[in-house]
DNA sequence: TTGAAAGCGCTAACAG
DNA sequence: CTGTTAGCGCTTTCAA
């Protein structure tokens, strides 16, 4: 690969002039400009990368941290950061926490030396500390999905409250009262905060959820077989069910279907996330949809106006999410 | 952040010095090393890696380029490599080159420019031309999942002439005789190669597929959709069905179901891929899985060779699929 | 308008 | 065993 040393050489300037025709920094007389633009041509002359973020201390990698890359959600945000980054001329480091709080802090330490601009981050969980690091290296991090309360690290996340919220309405408006649930585990906030609008929606309408139709799984399909067999095993009858995540929820109606309930005739069901697989089965889930793409650029966006010192508007936004009706209610 | 430099003043010795207790390059006496390790430790000095890798003329990244992200095969093989190269300290940088061989031009392009280590790469179509890169940057590359021919690039494939054997054996062994097939586009060479199994292995069972049953899809829910209304329109019976991946197979299934058909008991689906939905859904999906683990592990594996100029085995290896047995057949 | 020179933080001869 | 020195490829004062 040709430097800027050779272009410098072969075109008989000196290699700042070089420079300053590729970045366009201060007037270059026209025909020096010629001559060094043939000459970069010539030898199709790049930039080396690390050459330049070495001397301008900064890269064009941001990194990007999800507990579990193949989990159909966070494949929607991997996407959507990647081709939002793209578009900004950033490339996007995925790693992959593997839901352990351990490996997550291992990770964040290599990526802080430098070979990134900032950090975009989906917790593992509420105890993952992450706020030391960003004091130490100053490197920008934003955390996006999962709630985290601090001054100094923007957070992006849903308005889960509301999502609740919707769930609830729809399986009510379906004339659904005999209700269950089927939650993350309540060690993530936003599993709480869902819970909370699902329940005060709920109760709203008079309707009291009974304990036995609510399970704790861990957005996982396996607990959204867990939840369904539960219900089933006990007496309870029940005609809407809230899954906490598609995953669930794809679960559950697979689980309802080989146990002779028929989806939506005698359960309604709802799901979160409107993952890409929600409208591809049958009965194709209705879901609670997270603006995921709007979440995603919002996260690069403010990470690219931190790396730059620019000031960013507010400290942390909640998206509102919306209903995506299907078959499965 | 501290440098070398600082931790060398502070210690009392010199730059190189610290950089050798660092990289433990040849021996340094106990006390040095003892007065080093203290200011290293005083200061948490950790080294700059694009420092490093400027003089190393060696990064610690390396670029995944997939056709898209939010592919659920795709997916996996995003998942397995970044693991894959996380064990062996590298960083993955992932790129959608969103089906255009254009964009994945650009992106390959500016990848190339020593910010990473080496490339993997599933290319857009058999058109991409690659070789051009590779052999003026001297980038290592390894093409993965699509076939390719090039004693320079190593490329690593599942094989899919046997693929399409084991969905046509499948069926067979099902009772079916009255088969159709969604397949991907005929310009990708693994399409036709799947094709070409499938076909030969029916005709060994004296079967033979009815120009009205096969559908030229697109390796999209969209074409596992039209596939199917296509044959239900005409007037072709059909009892059983190969999807050329998974999600032709869940759009033909539900498109079945929604039709009033039974899966299995008309038609036996099988797809291809094994993708995370595949058992999720109702009916299961019976599929021909490529071992993508492996095939991922595998090109990692190849990168890092070749990125150290050690020799590899074999330039193009081909990776047995094997069938996965599940409700829709 | 252009060039010379310094330096980003690190490693690796080369001397001693 | 350790220090000095040069240099990876680039940008940016500072002078001219």
């Amino acid at each position: 690969m040709a430097s800027l040393k050779d272009v410098a050489q072969l075109a008989g300037v000196s290699p700042s002039t070089v420079s300053r025709v590729m970045n366009n920094t201060i007037f270059v007389s026209p025909d020096t400009r010629e001559k060094v633009e043939q000459a970069i041509r010539e030898v199709n002359y790049k930039p080396n990368i690390l050459a330049q973020s070495l001397r301008l201390k900064a890269t064009k990698n941001i990194g990007l941290l999800v507990p579990e890359i193949a989990h159909p959600s966070f494949n929607l945000v991997i996407k959507y950061v990647v081709d939002s980054a793209a578009k900004r001329g950033l490339n996007t480091i995925v790693c992959n926490t593997h839901n352990d709080d351990v490996k997550e802090a291992k990770i964040i330490d290599s990526l802080v030396r430098q070979a990134i601009n900032g950090i975009i981050f989906i917790r593992v969980s509420d105890k993952s500390h992450i706020v030391n690091v960003s004091r130490s290296t100053n490197v920008p991090m934003v955390v996006l999905d999962r709630a985290f309360n601090n001054e100094r690290i923007p957070n992006i996340t849903a308005d889960n409250y509301q999502a609740g919220v919707l769930a609830a309405e729809h399986l009510v408006s379906k004339g659904r009262r005999h209700i269950a649930t089927i939650t993350g585990k309540f060690d993530i906030s936003l599993a709480r905060d869902r819970h909370q609008g699902f329940v005060d929606t709920l109760r709203s309408h008079d309707i009291e959820l009974d304990e036995e139709l609510i399970y704790e799984g861990g957005f996982t399909y396996q607990s959204g077989m867990d939840g369904v067999k539960k219900f089933l095993e006990s007496d309870k009858e029940f005609d809407g069910l809230w899954a906490q995540n598609d995953l669930i929820a794809a679960a559950a109606i697979s689980t309802l279907l080989r146990n002779g309930k028929r989806v939506p005739q005698d359960v309604s069901v709802v799901g979160m996330d409107d993952v890409q697989f929600a409208p591809m089965i049958y009965p194709s889930i209705t879901t609670i949809a997270q603006p995921f793409k709007e979440m995603c650029d919002k996260s690069v966006e403010y990470l690219d106006k931190l790396t730059r010192n620019e000031k960013i508007e507010k400290h942390h936004i909640s998206f509102p999410c919306f209903l995506v009706e299907r078959e499965s209610s």
